[in-house]
RNA sequence: GGCACGGUACGCUAACGGGAAAGCGACGAAGCUCAAACCUUCGCGAGUGUGGGUUCGAAUCCCACUCGUGCCA
């Protein structure tokens, strides 16, 4: 549909617009502008204009529950919604798309239940979300709707991991990007990553598994989070206080073979490339937590027993230097702090660690096994964060500081876990506190060797461990700040951070240590187990036997997508064995040309690969040839406006970062991060619910069931208590106690007419809280217009707030209100303008509300302030309301003001002043300040500050003429008499103040 | 324990160095009505969590405390 057709009015499809009540009636007006949105195509994006502004703006989109979208969905979403109407109206072509997220395990656990399959439920959801959306007015481009599960749309999620597989991480690659940035690391090609002479001297195969070793993409077996009851494992990221983040339910460790993604190779650029963003503080930090990027030294300690002398290998080290892999003489060390070397009392290993057998002696054989063996039962966070108790085991072994060559003892100990660093620690019990710990715990010497800042006051934390002699000549707490080096040979006297700089280099210079960096990010495990994801299109050769050899080949590019087969059953195997291994032979297993026989990858990707990389597939969604064309990404990309909840702070905002970055080293996308501006809508709370306590019920249940109430129990945080609410006749309906069936009194909040006192509470929304508030209903009972406005009246944007129907009332009466401005009431058989529309010009007193208004609206839009717009707006209402005369030149202006907060009435209003057209591209009103003057101000008088009058001064009057006035002013003549003025402070425009004695 | 954000009337919120409280709801009254709802009009709330500081002047800036929320430990 060619652009001109949206602006232009046709009389054949138009619906036709006599209603049969005066009245503002949503539920007529609304049906009648979606359809003709939909008919005129009116918010489909056109051909790229170069010649103007762009802009895109998405939302999360959503994951299509069964349960439909509730009123937190529409939060976000209006105000995109507003910023695009606005924006278009400004000039500017605009982006806004909407899809589904539909990959993941709610659909398949319906599936496992009702053996419905679930891209049937996939299907149905998705109906019941899209009619809701539809519902509620949203200008999307829906021709570009898609949904994560469509194979047209996995076919190039599927793509982009080959890319992943073929790509390998040079992080010495100096490098400039078409972003005009030079950076250093660069995901290349994996053709062109170098292989070393000895691994192609051993022939073909081996080059390939060196290749498979290195690519972004890659197998790895591994201790991993499996849920038996979900059926799969997860990501770190997914799992929250030994729990799955969805369901809460028991996560073990098990040894498992998995798809990892190399996300920690991207580090350091995830976490430096967030900083120009405009995105919140909060996220930003939570962001560069998780990644924990710290920077130290690895430091080689030669083992005792190794049978080399420590002088003979120290000048070993200093011709061979600091060796990439540290062979079996020594344990390397990771540690931020090296300027505490000296303090080392002793060393820990994690229990899983490849030196324990060979330091254990036998006398501590019997010891040490039984504490691994203890050891490997327990999650990473169980034995860190959660471990409040020290445990560990001495190995009976001993390690040569490199700094001093004392001896130091080894001990395994499960607070160091081995994927962190080189899973070997040195302790320096006197300025670590979890060191310090356990060497008090163990009665391990302790070394003071730094010597705190004078004035240190010790933190909390550090006083928290405070033991009043832990060691003979030790601190009675432990100091982890920086300070000046004592204790430390020639060292002393250094600070801190020139003592590591210095020790570093000269660790690295005598080969026995080098500068490392660390990160707390773990490679993004990215296999599940379970059916409804994307296949992956890998296949694993197999030998004489049918058993993998662990050589990989990938369905070629135009194979793609590897559709999911059918499954009759999704019942989960209980096993760690994906579902997918049940697939029809047909599907698992080929025979490649060359007669090599091939069995398919049977896991699948997990959600948050569709959600990766949608924002891109939304600018060309019906590319057959590519998953985007390098044109229309430099048009639209990046995403300007990117709004949805702080739920995603870390895990799809972070994934998707890492794809993004790869595909920008591969030339796929021209710019390093996907959403230049993040907005976290604030999440809506239920409408006040009114608790007690359940002893109080039970003493009370007489006069509770009197009153025809119901009750439903409710446990939180092991605390149990009694909602009481009204009966609801529609099931599942909130229907919350009134305002009128309660009595606040001297600070008690009572039910009415008994003495039962009763705890009014805002809780999240949630199905087991049966608070859920369903927009449908509203819609019902309001319309959509009205939904919106109160989603955006609520208050700001990023705040958390509850929910009230008799807010969504006050909402409605203002656009009755609107609608009264413009329409008369009078008639019951058709709609006609109000009589006080009239074609005369407006008054200065009106054309400066008008200007007031447009100015404020349009300021509050742009600075997402849609609740105060709101205000302005009702202000305007209010004011011309009241008049007899409303000049129609003051009506369309403020029609537009209002169309991008409920476009509905906007558009039926905009028809009835004489318009033809949609409003959607109309130009934005724009103010002029000429209007805004006053002639005259009044301004505050004050006498130490207190107001003790007003005057009245001609705006441009000066400081002189102002105190004059003032002084003139009889009130304030009368507070001054007998007093002495010590001081006059004028501003002129603003106040007046004198300081009196 | 650390960090961040927030505490304004009965509830939601606005103002963010200069007149505290614009706007919505709740509540009360009157008008309209046979009556009610809707609607209209009018009424209704004081010193911004507590304590201190800076300033001619503080809800606004600073410090401490307190309560709440979120994130991290």
């Amino acid at each position: 549909m060619s652009s001109q057709n949206k602006f232009r009015r046709d009389s054949t499809s138009f619906i036709l617009d006599q209603f049969t009540m005066p009245r503002y009636d949503a539920k007529q007006i609304e049906p009648k502008w979606q359809a003709f949105w939909d008919q005129h195509q009116t918010f489909q994006v056109d051909a790229y204009d170069p010649a103007k502004p762009k802009l895109y703006v998405l939302d999360m989109f959503p994951y299509p529950s069964g349960a439909g979208l509730h009123v937190g969905h529409p939060e976000g979403y209006t105000a995109t919604d507003i910023v695009c109407r606005y924006s278009r109206m400004k000039g500017k072509q605009v982006l806004h798309p909407m899809g589904w997220d539909a990959f993941g395990l709610p659909a398949e656990d319906y599936a496992i239940k009702t053996g419905t399959h679930p891209a049937i439920t996939t299907a149905r959801n998705i109906a019941t979300f899209k009619r809701q959306l539809k519902m509620l007015g949203f200008s999307y481009d829906w021709s570009r709707e898609f949904a994560t599960t469509d194979p047209d749309y996995y076919r190039w999620t599927q793509w982009i991991f080959l890319q992943l597989f073929d790509t390998w991480y040079d992080s010495k690659q100096t490098w400039t990007g078409p972003d005009g940035v030079t950076r250093t690391g660069r995901g290349r090609p994996i053709a062109e990553l170098p292989i070393p002479v000895d691994v192609s001297a051993r022939g073909q195969e081996a080059v390939r598994r060196y290749q498979d070793k290195h690519r972004l993409a890659y197998q790895h077996e591994a201790p991993v989070n499996w849920c038996p009851a979900l059926g799969t494992v997860l990501a770190n990221e997914e799992v929250v206080d030994g729990k799955s983040e969805r369901g809460g339910h028991p996560v073990e460790r098990v040894p498992l073979r998995q798809w990892l993604l190399r996300i920690t190779a991207y580090g350091d650029r995830l976490a430096d490339e967030l900083e120009p963003l405009h995105w919140p503080e909060s996220i930003k930090s939570m962001q560069r937590n998780w990644i924990g990027r710290s920077e130290g030294a690895e430091v080689d300690f030669l083992i005792s027993t190794s049978g080399t002398s420590f002088d003979d290998w120290k000048s070993a080290r200093g011709q061979s230097g600091f060796p990439g892999e540290p062979g079996d003489d020594v344990l390397r060390i990771y540690t931020t702090r090296p300027d505490t070397l000296f303090g080392a009392t002793y060393m820990v290993l994690a229990p899983e660690h490849p030196a324990v057998d060979q330091l254990t002696t036998p006398a501590q054989r019997a010891a040490v096994d039984a504490y691994r063996h203890q050891a490997a039962t327990k999650s990473d966070l169980d034995r860190t964060d959660l471990a409040k108790d020290k445990s560990g085991v001495f190995t009976g072994g001993y390690a040569i500081n490199p700094i001093n060559g004392s001896q130091v003892p080894v001990w395994i100990a499960d607070y160091v876990l081995i994927s962190y660093g080189t899973g070997a620690i040195m302790a320096v019990p006197a300025h670590d506190l979890r060191d310090w710990e356990f060497a008090v715990k163990f009665q391990i010497p302790i070394i003071a060797v730094v010597q705190p800042p004078s004035g240190y006051e010790p933190s909390k934390e550090e006083l928290a461990l405070t033991v009043a002699d832990a060691m003979p000549g030790a601190p009675s707490c432990p100091m982890i700040s920086e300070g000046t080096a004592i204790n430390s040979d020639r060292f002393n006297g250094l600070a801190t951070q020139d003592f590591k700089s210095q020790i570093t280099h000269e660790l690295a210079a005598a080969g026995l240590g080098r500068k490392a960096v660390n990160y707390r990010l773990r490679d993004w495990l990215f296999s599940r187990q379970r059916y409804w994801g994307e296949p992956f299109p890998v296949w694993h050769e197999l030998d004489a036997d049918g058993q993998p050899t662990g050589l990989m080949r990938t369905d070629p590019e135009a194979s793609l997508p590897i559709r999911l087969p059918d499954l009759a059953e999704f019942k989960p195997t209980g096993t760690p064995d994906p579902m997918l291994s049940k697939a029809p032979a047909d599907w698992l297993y080929k025979t490649d040309s060359d007669g090599v026989p091939l069995k398919r990858e049977t896991n699948t990707m997990p959600q948050w690969a569709g959600s990766c990389w949608y924002y891109l597939r939304f600018a060309d969604p019906k590319n057959a040839e590519q998953f985007l064309s390098p044109e229309i990404e430099r048009n639209w990309l990046p995403v300007d406006l990117y709004v949805g909840g702080a739920e995603h702070a870390v895990l799809h905002l972070l994934y998707s970062r890492f794809w993004h970055k790869v595909l920008f080293d591969r030339g796929l996308v021209s710019t390093c991060e996907p959403f230049q501006r993040l907005v976290n809508q604030g999440m809506i709370l239920g409408d006040t619910d009114y608790h007690l306590s359940v002893e109080s019920f039970e003493a009370n249940q007489e006069a509770i069931e009197s009153l025809k109430l119901v009750s439903f129990r409710f446990k939180e945080d092991d605390l149990e208590f009694v909602a009481l609410r009204n009966p609801s006749t529609v099931e599942d309906e909130f229907c919350p106690l009134k305002e009128e069936q309660i009595v606040k009194e001297r600070g008690k909040t009572l039910l009415k007419g008994t003495e039962i006192e009763l705890t009014g509470r805002t809780d999240k929304m949630s199905k087991s809280r049966k608070n859920v508030v369903n927009p449908d209903k509203v819609v019902e009972e309001y319309g959509a217009d009205s939904l919106r406005l109160y989603e955006m009246f609520m208050g700001p944007l990023e705040a958390v707030k509850p929910w009230s129907m008799k807010g969504v009332e006050g909402v409605y009466r203002f656009l009755g209100r609107v609608w009264r401005m413009i329409v008369d009431e009078k008639f019951d058989d058709s709609v006609r303008l109000n009589p006080a529309i009239r074609d005369v010009a407006p008054t200065a007193g009106q054309l400066r509300v008008l200007h007031h208004t447009i100015k404020l609206v349009t300021r509050d839009i742009e600075s997402h302030g849609f609740n105060t717009a709101i205000s302005r707006m009702m202000e305007f209402v209010n004011e011309f309301l009241g008049l007899d005369v409303r000049p129609r030149a003051v009506m369309d202006p403020f029609v537009l003001l209002l169309s991008p907060f409920a476009p509905h009435l906007a558009e039926e209003l905009w028809q009835l002043l004489g318009h033809s057209t949609t409003l959607a591209y109309e130009p934005w009103p724009a103010y002029d300040e000429q209007y805004l003057v006053e002639a005259e101000l009044e301004i505050p008088v004050q006498i130490n500050g207190k107001l003790r009058g007003k005057i009245t001064v001609p705006a441009d009057a000066d400081a002189a003429i102002i105190e004059a006035a003032a002084m003139l002013d009889a009130g304030v003549a009368a507070l001054l008499e007998g007093k002495s003025v010590v001081k006059t402070v004028v501003i002129p425009r603003k106040m007046v103040n004198f300081v009196v004695k």
